[in-house]
RNA sequence: GGAGCCGGGGUGUAGUGGUCAAACAUGGAACCCUGUCAAGGUUCAGAGCGCGGGUUCGAAUCCCGUCGGCUCCGCCA
């Protein structure tokens, strides 16, 4: 036996007990005849008393201890003195006196400091992550993860539905992201591909008349990396038979609403969740993602300069594009050198220029410092100022440009402002519907339509008519569900009829050849008895983080991968040997020079 | 594929052309110390500044290239 008590279970209650512990050591205070021991294991910390006159063997293993040894010992539980009580512990009114102690390994010098976080370069956590993952912070993290799913679960079980597993290695099929490709060793030249989304499967598991389907699935993409994004992720798989859009959304909502509640108790939220279309969205806040714990919308300005005699906005209106700003509260006192960056940061997000209007000394045009004031009178500055609800000490930028540009220019500067003025609220989670995404958008370089979604998404019944007159206009059945700038989840209802199937693939330029090949199970599934269904995918890992307050998913992953996809522990990837490329099939073609 | 930031004792930083065969803190070793909880005190050891070129009388410091980490754009149905 190593232990009979955890170092965060013992209380006044056991004092006088007898009791046996394991763990490391946290820390250590050396008073010579008199010597702390913190030890810690993942449930907490207990203080441990070494005295050399009652146990000098204990005292004498104490002696040697360092950080991170592994150490067992034997002791009598004892409330401390009142004087050295320690409230900061849950274990600070009592402590352990040790009567004998053993290392049950020693330690060298760790590179991380486990008892003080932060500072560090990141590869060093990453490649002794097993040491960083003795810390609270990523503790914290990984038992906030083990809830968040088991809440899950419970909820869903509560709700009828199954936990199916699907198979990781799978058919490849050409859209969407980059497939991770598995050789076979059976099949000379043939490869799995390893799932981005269980999506046809859980498809043909609502074929199956499996009504209410869940899987904590693991997902696949070989894209490049974001803080936001690993080549590996998980995903709340969900898929129901029988639903409407609502009926999806409604399950949802409640899901993530009283898991919000339940685990994270002192962060507010907004029930019901507000409902954004896809394009009140982006004309609003340039994104289809928006952080709602903030307001600095985008004010549309087309109307209001579309007589101007500045080119800028003559032009913009002849051409079809949008004069657009945001107000930015209370920097109005930029200095030039300051404001030139923010026109910098515009550019980088594809700007051709950044419009700027201190507001500093008033709304009074006249007393405006501005980059484009001697271009417009007066009076169209006071509209301006008007129409975006300028105040004293604000400084309006204005982008002209197509939407889509102006959008994304905007949404950058709206981020990045509210980032640096401390805007969003980090105790409010602002879940939020997006619904209504196109079904299609143009790519103007293959020259032909893509499924925003995928292709099995569902348009609106009354934007049916659309596929064939005005596609690009056509809405779909899809939904993302945001929270705090960031999209944790997205699904649609998907397509249960043949004929409305072939007519998507039909607007996506996929062949019935092309289709047969690549999505030939499941067209012949559907015509076996498909019932209405459809699902959704929210994200654990951006969830997770974002509950947690984290920078990056990689802070409530146990062990991520960095920007160029390597698993810094264990060198993953690293090159195959001969014999295993042999058995594959393989030859490496473009061999690094070693 | 592109842009930016970072890279020095075990760890984190100061040092931005000579005063630096590199300072401080923490960690490490040794000793002192019976109530600490970032224990305290004394002493000692520990890096030539990611790597490779270049500029210069002189380079952690400037320039070029390269490698690694991070952030962002492209990419991510």
């Amino acid at each position: 036996m190593y232990r009979t008590h955890t170092c965060g279970q013992l209380r006044v209650e056991h004092a006088g007990q007898e009791t046996l512990l394991s763990g490391w050591v946290h820390r250590r205070r050396d008073h010579g005849p008199l010597i702390f021991i913190d030890l810690r294991d993942r449930y907490g910390l207990t203080q441990v008393v070494f005295d050399s006159t009652n146990a000098p063997e204990a005292h004498a293993v104490a002696s040697q201890a360092r950080s991170e040894f592994v150490l067992q010992l034997r002791g009598l539980v004892r409330t401390r003195p009142p004087e050295s009580q320690n409230a900061n512990l849950p274990t600070g009114e009592i402590e352990v006196v040790a009567s004998s102690a053993e290392v049950l390994n020693p330690a060298k010098t760790p590179p991380l400091y486990i008892a003080k976080e932060g500072g560090e370069d990141e590869a060093l956590r990453l490649k002794y992550r097993y040491l960083d993952l003795r810390r609270e912070r990523m503790q914290k993290n990984l038992i906030l993860r083990h809830k968040v799913v088991k809440f899950i679960r419970d909820f869903l079980d509560d709700e009828s539905f199954l936990e199916i597993e699907t198979p990781i290695l799978i058919k490849s099929t050409p859209e969407g992201a980059r497939d991770y490709l598995v050789p076979s060793r059976v099949h000379p030249g043939e490869f799995y591909a390893l799932p981005q989304s269980p999506q046809q499967l859980k498809q043909l598991l609502m074929v199956a008349g499996y009504d209410r389907y869940f899987q904590i699935a693991r997902c696949f993409r070989d894209e490049d990396l974001r803080a936001d994004r690993q080549p590996e992720f998980t995903q709340l798989d969900l898929e129901m038979s029988f639903v409407d859009q609502e009926d999806v959304l409604t399950l949802i909502e409640r899901l993530f609403t009283e898991l919000s509640r339940e685990l994270m108790p002192h962060k507010r939220l907004t029930t019901p969740w507000p409902r954004l279309t896809y394009a009140e969205a982006m004309q609003r806040y340039g994104s289809d993602k928006p952080d709602l714990r903030y307001g600095m919308e985008l004010v549309d300005l087309s109307a209001t300069v579309a007589t101007s005699q500045f080119a800028l906005f003559g032009e913009a209106a002849a051409n079809g594009q949008q004069v657009k700003g945001i107000r930015v509260p209370g920097i109005g006192g930029y200095s030039r050198k300051q404001v030139d960056e923010v026109v910098e940061l515009a550019k980088q997000a594809g700007a051709r220029g950044l419009l700027w209007a201190s507001l500093q000394q008033g709304t009074d045009p006249a007393s405006v410092r501005s980059s484009f004031g001697k271009q417009v009178s007066n009076d169209e500055m006071a509209a301006i100022i008007a129409t975006m609800g300028g105040k004293i000490d604000d400084m309006l930028l204005i982008v002209a440009d197509k939407p889509s540009a102006a959008a994304a220019v905007l949404d950058k500067l709206r981020r990045e402002m509210a980032a640096r003025l401390g805007m969003a609220d980090q105790n409010v989670l602002a879940w939020a519907w997006v619904t209504d995404f196109p079904l299609v958008e143009f790519n103007e370089e293959e020259g032909r339509w893509d499924a925003v979604h995928h292709p099995f998404t569902a348009p609106l019944d009354e934007d049916l008519v659309l596929m064939d007159s005005d596609p690009g206009r056509c809405r779909a059945k899809a939904y993302d569900m945001i929270l705090n700038g960031y999209e944790a989840g997205g699904g649609s209802i998907r397509i249960f009829q043949r004929e409305v199937q072939q007519k998507l693939f039909d607007l996506l330029g996929i062949s019935r050849e092309t289709a047969q090949a690549q999505f030939g199970h499941m067209l012949e599934a559907f015509e076996y008895g498909a019932p209405p269904h459809g699902g959704i995918a929210p994200g654990i890992d951006r969830i997770v983080m974002i509950l947690a307050e984290e920078p990056t998913i990689r802070e409530v992953m146990a062990f991520p991968k960095t920007q160029q996809a390597v698993d810094l522990m264990t060198n993953a990837p690293s090159p195959a040997d001969e014999r295993q490329l042999r058995d594959l099939h393989i030859r490496v073609a473009d061999k690094p020079n070693t």
